[in-house]
DNA sequence: AGGTACTGTGGGAGCGCTCCCACAAGTGAT
DNA sequence: ATCACTTGTGGGAGCGCTCCCACAGTACCT
């Protein structure tokens, strides 16, 4: 019998101020239907009262569970700083925790040391789950997500074979609809500047620009696609690469509009008008986009939205996972329609 | 008796196999030095071969704390990610913090709604210490985290009377450092773009212009003094103002880079050269003033080094906390020194 | 009247730790 | 030999919850 008179209140003090057992203080703050109208009200006016605030970590002991998820970036937090990407798909998934008592976790796992944090983090089962961004081919994350089956959400599949969940935008369609543009504003030769193609978006993106070129009768010029690395520089040397093999080329289709407008210097120090001489497509649709000179038509994909289902999908595979039920065997991977948006540059 | 083959190894099945009590186990863990070589050789032994990982939840509840710790940042998500100045923070307080068990939380509270799931997450304990960084001079944060006894420090103090424990730079210094440094360029006519002020460092920046001027014989002219609020807009509305009351002004002191880069647009527009005819230095050192064209001489301040600090700080007053001692009643507030980096611009 | 369902409620038994008291064994002074 | 410490160790008693079993009460059938 402590008098605790100093710390917080406790469920039992809730309890006894109510005149209700500890169970059924339980069962109103955690919204069971199993409670009369009267006893509820009576518990909510004892919690009221005492300002009573559940202890999570006994909460967590007893439940196993903490509700909290992790969004774990596997770069540099400069990288992501950097890109809008990230920003937006943070404000995604903050918008749909928000109605959720669940607690979201920024974890940046760039270096090694963090990964070794962030390793031990995840063995200690801090967190009920995690949504995965940016995650290159060949990392050994989500294995070690699955071998200590926490619940996990993926940004972009690692490849056709992805055996986590996953949201993604559709690449093969927002490269088929950049390509389809240029045909529709008359271009013939259209190039293409890829992404790293160890990221399996990019990829996508060249299947569809070569699908939409085959689906419109020509035939896929191999010399008209030049691989990027996602950077400004590795845009400038693939139009140059690009430039010296077919000067006649009309279009450019640029996997991100960084690399676009690494494209746009150059053709600009070689003297080409854009779009009179070279129509140019980028992607992303990021802010460079809407200040490049002239405008960049680019592929939008809503990443917002991507952050909002990400946890929508991770929720419910948490909430699958607690009674132990028999596991869907179906792998789910959302994809969202991208949009193209048309400006002056093609 | 339960024969958990399954689930993660306990204290317990740590101690049986090593052959000694959980209380040893549990000193081992903790680092207690009160342990002989040969009994802790044995633990660890055990440890790693059961790959034994505390139960963090267990532990908070046993020890009454959380082994994390918050950075609140009283923005939107756009504005934190808008600003080099909370990636360089963060940048510190994450170095600081590797060496460490503590697990840091970024958390926005700029809705209200946010700020409401914050001041819940607050009493609920579950950090043992907060990280303040931008904070309002009517903000109400650090008075519910007094009130809660929650360890806090905060950057930047809100105002000469603050209570928390503070780091802070210079900006009195920064701000005459800027000065003298124009005066020495044979500048004689100097404007002074100030930050929001009530934002306290931008108020200091404003003493540091008044006293450097004064202390070289100068009569402070307000109509040279224009008050702005840190964005680039805002600059831009400042530099018109001034340039209408004072055309023959030969310098200007932005109190940040992006308001200095909305001042440069007006100059340019004005057809006022840089620096022939107005030298312009801003604060932050950011991106931008690398950047600018000119590249704009500013004053740095150590933000990395004060997320640093801003960790120390907070450990220490965490630790002070534990056994409930009295406790310093001296207020401790730290100021960094800032640096001008001169450049083209001046 | 008896049976069969519910519904609502109380409280015991943990969850896996830390804290602390008790105690054995060793050390050195008297 | 006795006392007074110190050092290392074991384990009981919680921490504040959730889970679940037990049971009283009510309702609705036969």
């Amino acid at each position: 019998m402590r008098s605790r008179s100093g710390g917080r209140p406790t469920l039992e003090e809730v309890a006894a101020r109510a005149g209700v057992g500890r169970g059924t203080v339980s069962r109103v703050i955690n919204g069971s239907p199993r409670v009369s109208d009267a006893t509820r009200a009576a518990v909510e006016a004892a919690v009221a009262e005492l300002g009573y605030v559940p202890n999570t970590a006994a909460r967590a002991l007893a439940a196993n569970r903490t509700d909290a998820i992790a969004l774990v970036v596997p770069e540099p937090e400069t990288r992501f700083f950097a890109e809008p990407y990230f920003s937006d798909m943070l404000k995604g998934v903050g918008a749909e925790l928000s109605d959720t008592e669940m607690q979201l976790l920024l974890i940046f796992a760039g270096s090694d040391r963090e990964r070794r944090r962030l390793a031990q983090y995840l063995a200690a089962h801090r967190v009920d789950g995690v949504l995965l961004v940016s995650v290159h081919a060949d990392d050994p994350l989500p294995d070690l997500l699955a071998q200590l089956e926490i619940p996990a959400v993926i940004s972009g599949p690692r490849s056709a074979a992805e055996t986590l969940t996953s949201v993604d935008s559709d690449n093969y369609g927002g490269g088929r609809s950049a390509v389809e543009h240029l045909l529709s504003r008359g271009r013939r030769k259209i190039a293409h500047i890829t992404g790293r193609l160890d990221v399996y978006g990019a990829q996508r993106r060249v299947d569809g620009y070569r699908d939409a070129l085959s689906d419109a009768g020509q035939e896929v010029d191999e010399l008209l696609i030049e691989t990027g690395d996602f950077t400004e520089e590795g845009g400038r040397r693939a139009m140059t690469k690009l430039l010296g093999r077919c000067p006649d080329l009309d279009a450019v289709f640029a996997g991100s509009d960084v690399m676009a407008a690494g494209a746009r210097q150059v053709l600009r120090e070689e003297g080409r008008r854009i779009p009179d001489d070279v129509a140019l497509v980028g992607y992303d649709d990021s802010a460079i986009a809407r200040h490049m000179d002239p405008p960049l038509t680019s592929v939008r994909q809503p990443i917002e939205e991507m952050g909002r289902r990400m946890i929508d999908l991770l929720l419910s595979e948490i909430a699958d996972r607690r009674p132990a039920v028999s596991r869907g065997l179906e792998r789910r991977q959302v994809v969202l329609a991208t949009e193209l948006v048309a400006r002056a540059s093609s």
